[in-house]
DNA sequence: AGCACGCCGACT
DNA sequence: GTCGGCGTGCTC
């Protein structure tokens, strides 16, 4: 019993689950927790009509209101206050990201916690024999025969067994009891994740491999600072060897008894990545996705908190996994575009971790064969170290990009003569072929030769892809599906044709090309099933002659050691999109498509159709590699004032109307212009603009860009324009949202 | 965001 | 006469 805890304080400042970016003040409950209140408690409170679960942010003596117009809290529901470096990264989140608090800390933890539920981690039971239960049979069982075997079984599990296991081998609960009611076997209840409680010296499962010279170099680099703050980007060409490094440094951090958390993109945390992770260590490997259930999902949570899960491996949202003492954050494919959240809190992943290792005075080491320019700019100037892996562990350097021209060239499911003569050398000698699309659907759209008709989206400034699989128009940028026309709605003419080509098309036309071999198509519409995609990669890791069709699902991630030659159907949709990015992002999809080629004993090939063949920044990237260009990509952002040497952020309003958006928006930047002008803050304001797609699902969306060389200008002009748009009655009825840092201006 | 209140149109 | 459309206002 504590005999002087603090006096319960007056006022509580509680974070609430919704989009108000402020605290509100409650009074303490009666029933307060065993060690007084602090920040961090979960509490449930009268919120308007309904009881929400908030957090306590604040202890304090007055408020701002009267104290007898606040209510009381409902019940307070922790004894101990959520881990500390967890409500850092929230605070630190919700500042950064300028979102609600209230909203941030809901969405860091997992759904059990959110409704309310207790934070303890389900246990299991297990039985194990005793002292007086080992040895020969005691007289205890003699007339129990049942009961001697299931001893005899408990014996030759001297750790002992789960009730899972004993009840699997037809024994019962009461024989157990028995035993137990007998002293000869015990009855332990622990944690479902168990501890690791094994000696840095039995760390490994299997032995580490042997490094080469770079990777040695990088680990040696790594190794030098395990106790301090130290980013480091790791640019390793496909198959390099990362995930080795990323292995041995984590040897390290856990051998030193503390915890990694390692982050992937979403498409790469498959079973062979965890696999790999899981044969190697002998402790407990936490993986977090999208799979799990919410107990499953708590559990980890706990487990990472408590510091009994050594390694936690998860996507995005595993950057708020709290831990107990973090020894090293490891960030795989840190370009990803899936590390940014695209709705809602709109944080980045990969900068959050930075953030993180900062705070926590821990290494965070960022790799990827095509880095980001945000970090290669960092690389450059001195903050981050960089380290390289330029040699690949086969034989054979990573393959060249092969332009190929299409103009005036006859296509067939997209591809010309001359690549459809290289996959047939390709399959005849006995190797795969991977054609890459990035389009869904048989076709991009239907038109009329008649006429010019092309089919479009009535909700939305968008055409409709053409589907076989079952035969439809579909838009893919809502929901919206329509039956096929006989003929033009137009003018009648029956003579419709597909425009273009798109995944199915392609697959379609190999298929009747090369009827001998099977042809594999992997996209969102493919794989819908959940292990269609597995069963498919398993055939193909058999290594007979196939052709494989797909979209950026297949370029991500997975080894495809017998594809020898990768043809990309075309490459332009990156090199003259009005995105700032879709320039180096299409760089990095191509570098990465690339690398599925010549993986094993052969040498790859790859052919990138184009129409713009000379194309400087297309011809840097295939004569001189990814690297090249990101240098020539980073010239010309500084010339632009684009990021990394500007920071933006991207104001989204849309509205069903389009008057009302295009008003406030007008609004809302006037407004911005002046404020900035008399506090002469050096933030520029661009637009409004419409978005790249004015129309989607029947709403209007503008956009307003904020851009400034100091982050702290802009989140200034930023925290006042929300400000103002919360103070704005007419912005009520428009939705917006403001994206800090955004990686799509679409 | 929720969730109420409130004031105008087509239904039992 | 009511059910229900969504405009407006508030949440300690």
């Amino acid at each position: 019993m504590p005999t002087s805890l603090p006096p319960a304080p007056r006022v509580l400042g509680i974070a609430i689950p919704s989009p108000l970016r402020r605290l509100f003040d409650y009074r303490p409950c009666r029933e307060g927790p065993p060690d007084g209140w602090l920040p961090g408690l979960r509490v449930r409170v009268p919120f308007g009509r309904r009881q929400v679960v908030g957090v306590v942010m604040a202890c304090r003596e007055s408020s701002e209101l009267p104290l007898a117009e606040l209510k009381p809290v409902s019940a307070c529901l922790d004894s101990l206050p959520l881990p500390e470096d967890w409500l850092w990264l929230c605070r630190f989140t919700a500042r950064y990201y300028q979102h609600s608090l209230g909203d941030t800390l809901q969405q860091a933890m997992p759904v059990l916690l959110r409704q309310g539920r207790p934070l303890e981690a389900r246990t299991r039971e297990r039985w194990r024999v005793t002292p007086a239960g080992r040895g020969e049979a005691p007289p205890a069982v003699a007339r129990a025969p049942r009961q001697a075997e299931l001893l005899a079984m408990l014996c030759q599990h001297p750790h002992g067994l789960g009730s899972q296991a004993v009840l699997a081998q037809s024994f019962t609960r009461e024989q157990l009891r028995a035993l137990a009611d007998k002293g000869l076997v015990e009855r332990l209840e622990e944690p479902r994740t168990a501890r690791w409680q094994g000696d840095p010296d039995h760390l490994l499962a299997e032995p580490a491999l042997p490094l080469n010279r770079e990777q040695a170099v990088a680990l040696a680099a790594l190794h030098e600072h395990l106790d301090a703050y130290h980013p480091c980007l790791l640019e390793g060409v496909t198959g390099s060897g990362k995930t080795e490094v990323y292995l041995q440094l984590i040897e390290a951090v856990v051998g030193r008894g503390r915890q990694a958390l390692v982050l992937v993109p979403e498409i790469g945390l498959t079973p062979q990545t965890l696999a790999r992770f899981r044969q190697r260590f002998r402790v407990p490997v936490v993986a977090l996705h999208s799979g799990l259930t919410d107990h499953e999902r708590l559990d980890a949570w706990e487990a990472a908190a408590s510091g009994r899960a050594p390694i936690v491996i998860g996507t995005r949202s595993a950057i708020f996994t709290p831990l107990a003492s973090p020894g090293a954050i490891i960030v795989d494919e840190e370009h990803d575009g899936s590390y940014k959240q695209q709705d809602g809190l709109r944080y980045h992943a990969r900068d959050l971790a930075v953030a993180r290792a900062h705070r926590h005075g821990i290494p965070v080491l960022l790799g990827s064969a095509t880095p980001s320019l945000e970090s290669l700019a960092r690389a450059r100037s001195g903050d981050w170290r960089h380290l390289h892996l330029t040699r690949r562990a086969s034989r054979h350097p990573p393959a060249r990009l092969e332009l190929v021209d299409l103009r005036g060239r006859p296509r067939q499911g997209g591809l010309i003569p001359p690549v459809i003569e290289a996959v047939r050398e390709t399959l005849a000698a006995g190797h795969q072929v991977l054609v890459f699309i990035n389009r869904r659907g048989f076709a991009p759209t239907l038109a009329c030769h008649a006429c010019g008709w092309l089919a479009e989206c009535d909700h939305c400034d968008a055409r409709m892809t053409l589907h076989r699989q079952p035969p439809l128009l579909a838009c893919h940028h809502c929901d919206r599906r329509r039956a096929l026309p006989d003929a033009c709605p137009e003018c009648g003419s029956i003579d419709l044709r597909p425009l273009g080509s798109g995944t199915e098309r392609t697959e379609e036309t190999l298929a009747a090309l090369f009827p001998e071999v099977p042809v594999h198509r992997i996209d969102r519409d493919s794989t819908r099933r959940r292990d269609a995609f597995e069963r498919v990669l398993g055939e193909v890791h058999r290594g007979e002659p196939c052709l494989l069709v797909g979209t950026q699902m297949l370029a991500k991630g997975h080894h495809l050691p017998h594809v020898t030659l990768v043809v990309v159907v075309n490459a332009d949709a990156g090199l003259y999109a009005s995105d700032f990015r879709a320039l180096e992002q299409s760089a990095q999809l191509l570098v990465q498509v690339a690398g599925r080629a010549g993986r094993a004993a052969h040498p790859g090939r790859v052919l990138v159709q184009t129409l713009h063949g000379d194309d400087p920044h297309l011809r840097l990237l295939a004569e001189r590699g990814y690297a090249a260009l990101a240098e020539r990509l980073l010239e010309e952002r500084r010339a632009a004032g684009l990021p990394p040497f500007r920071f933006l952020a991207l104001l989204r309003l849309e509205s069903p109307r389009e008057e009302a958006v295009a008003a406030l928006a007008g609004r809302a930047a006037g407004a911005l212009r002046g404020w900035l002008a008399e506090r002469e803050l050096p933030v520029d304001c661009l637009g409004p603009v419409p978005a790249p797609m004015e129309r989607r699902q029947n709403r209007y969306h503008l956009q307003l860009m904020l851009a400034s060389e100091r982050r702290s200008h802009l989140h200034e002009a930023g925290a006042w324009l929300t400000g103002w748009l919360e103070a704005t009655p007419e912005a009520r009825r428009t939705r917006w949202s403001l994206d800090i840092d955004p990686q799509t201006l679409s």
